[in-house]
DNA sequence: GTGAAAGCGCTAACAA
DNA sequence: TTGTTAGCGCTTTCAC
């Protein structure tokens, strides 16, 4: 009780308490993890899935960038956080077959094993692997994910960030914007979210738009046509960081000098940006904080699980780069 | 016995193990991992110190590249892997106050209750940690460390990085390098190792050299004044996957052309360059592999603790993009 | 082949 | 205020 914290109960004597203390001292003494999670019947794990690229085995920067900000909220509470690939779910629940014959297929120790005390899954997660993960684990937090429900839910206003960027070219005198998404092959939320704040802010200050949709993996030495056709009162605006890396490159192949030949903004941050992009105008994304949330949220959760933390909607700050000082 | 495989000891007859599994289906039992971890007097979990960048909170793109492979193998061993950031480390262990009163400091619950079985470093370690890590956990396993010892070791032959991507560029008959550094402020060997390799090269097949180094945090729009020199004959090459980036960046604001004006290649690969600059010439690295290598060393270790698994150089290949054709 | 019991380190309940 | 005990679920040892 006293190495708990627990003497206030006013049972141990202030004396008894300090001989306590220093004898735990003197012997260096470490509370066993695995004897407490036997008692408590808590492992102090906790998922976080991340989402994988389609076509790649790593998760999204964005993911990882969320993830680390739940390991520190959680690390402080004195919980862990352990990564689980959505691939490796997926690969686990074998979605194909047949789904009777549940936990042979369940490859993944954290879920064999029931080790986990709840997840906080990243992004969109298909639809039809809600019901399973939700019997394979007790907890879950939905982050930037695209079912919004009253509880269990943390993200980012996408709509605000849409119109936010385009308010603010639209501030600088742009009088045009070329709105460039990727080829849709996932349908996350803030494909729609995001386009529909930049109309929502095109219509309302009068702005010419248009939206063109790139495919993935573009040769940078190929650079779309519709590029070539860029002038000085029109901005730019990617969907994402990816994309406003890009359009970055690809402008540079054509010989167009982003703040100069044109506007060049988008609707998503992440730390590589930071880095060596960081003249460019963007909304932020504080993914550290957003990650937290979800982390408090988490362990409101395991706390009462009675009482479902509410979802919350984020809103972040527009960062005022070089790229976008008005049409000269 | 049965439920864990070890019936084979000839103790249980056939029939009574088939009705065990049998009842153990029907009733989903699930061994419980505290228990085990209790009896076992193992945790399972292994943590993966994760360098930050100096001026940012988030690990690099490469260490968590590092972590997703090491997570994959630990995965199918049955263990678990968190991620350790180096400055909680750095904040826990307070290195600029006296060391006598240790764990006073250890704020990471992972080090204050001994939660780990084992920890595998991965980029340069500050010396003076060493040490204190060692006696933090009882097993660990250097990733692409500077210090390399012929055991607990696992790194990538940088030396054969650079030497590779000039020897390649000579057999496209550039007969000049520009070879681009970041200004060293962390000193990793990876910095000594890839130009060694590049002299090497260059002296060897004749070649002429320049290497410049180039601050962090240029702005995209202020491209150093060296690029404009380029010629068709000359190749960039770019220590990391970061500066290869920003120099295909910084050349597209000068008017240049990939491939065209200059041949452009890179030292060092990552996922993110397979996604939009797919195109460039680079050394590949296969950190999921290098990741995989790792986490066997740290099972064996943990295994073994008094045979130390042999460290381990390993080489990748060269990925021949668009970006260096030769000089036309 | 099988059954029984001890003990890992912790906490809560109960007794003094 | 302090001391004692049971039991969490597992594995190993020992007895049958």
């Amino acid at each position: 009780m006293v190495l708990r914290g627990r003497e206030e109960e006013g049972r141990i004597s202030p004396v008894r308490a300090a001989t306590i203390r220093e004898i735990a001292e003197r012997l260096d003494y470490r509370p066993n993890s695995a004897a407490r999670a036997m008692r408590s019947r808590r492992t102090g794990l906790i998922g976080v899935l991340v989402q994988t690229h389609l076509h790649l085995r790593n998760p999204t920067r964005g993911a990882l960038e969320l993830a680390i900000g739940v390991n520190s909220a959680l690390d402080e509470a004195g919980n862990v956080m352990c990564l689980i690939p959505l691939v490796d779910v997926l690969a686990a629940a074998d979605m194909g077959g047949d789904m009777g014959e549940d936990h042979e297929k369940l490859r993944l120790r954290v879920f064999r094993e029931r080790l986990l005390d709840g997840m906080i899954a990243i992004n969109a997660v298909p639809e039809d692997l809600h019901e399973r993960l939700q019997q394979l684990v007790p907890a879950i937090v939905w982050v930037d994910h695209n079912r919004f429900t009253p509880t269990h839910c943390a993200r980012r206003d996408e709509v605000h960030a849409g119109y936010t960027v385009v308010s603010k070219l639209a501030a600088k005198a742009y009088r045009e914007v070329l709105y460039v998404e990727p080829v849709s092959t996932h349908g996350h939320y803030s494909m729609i979210g995001r386009r529909t704040g930049v109309e929502r802010a095109a219509r309302e200050f009068g702005m010419k738009l248009e939206t063109i949709a790139l495919p993935m993996f573009l040769k940078a030495t190929e650079p779309p046509e519709r590029l070539r056709r860029l002038t000085p009162d029109c901005a730019l605006v990617a969907y994402d960081a990816r994309l406003l890396r890009d359009l970055a490159l690809f402008t540079g192949q054509l010989g167009l000098r982003m703040g100069h030949d044109f506007g060049l903004a988008g609707c998503e941050d992440n730390s590589d940006l930071w880095h060596s992009m960081n003249v460019v105008s963007r909304m932020g994304f504080d993914r550290d904080r957003l990650g937290r949330h979800a982390a408090g949220m988490m362990l409101r959760l395991i706390e009462h699980p009675d009482a479902p933390p509410p979802s919350v909607e984020v809103r972040d700050e527009w960062i005022e780069g070089e790229t976008t000082p008005g049409p000269r």
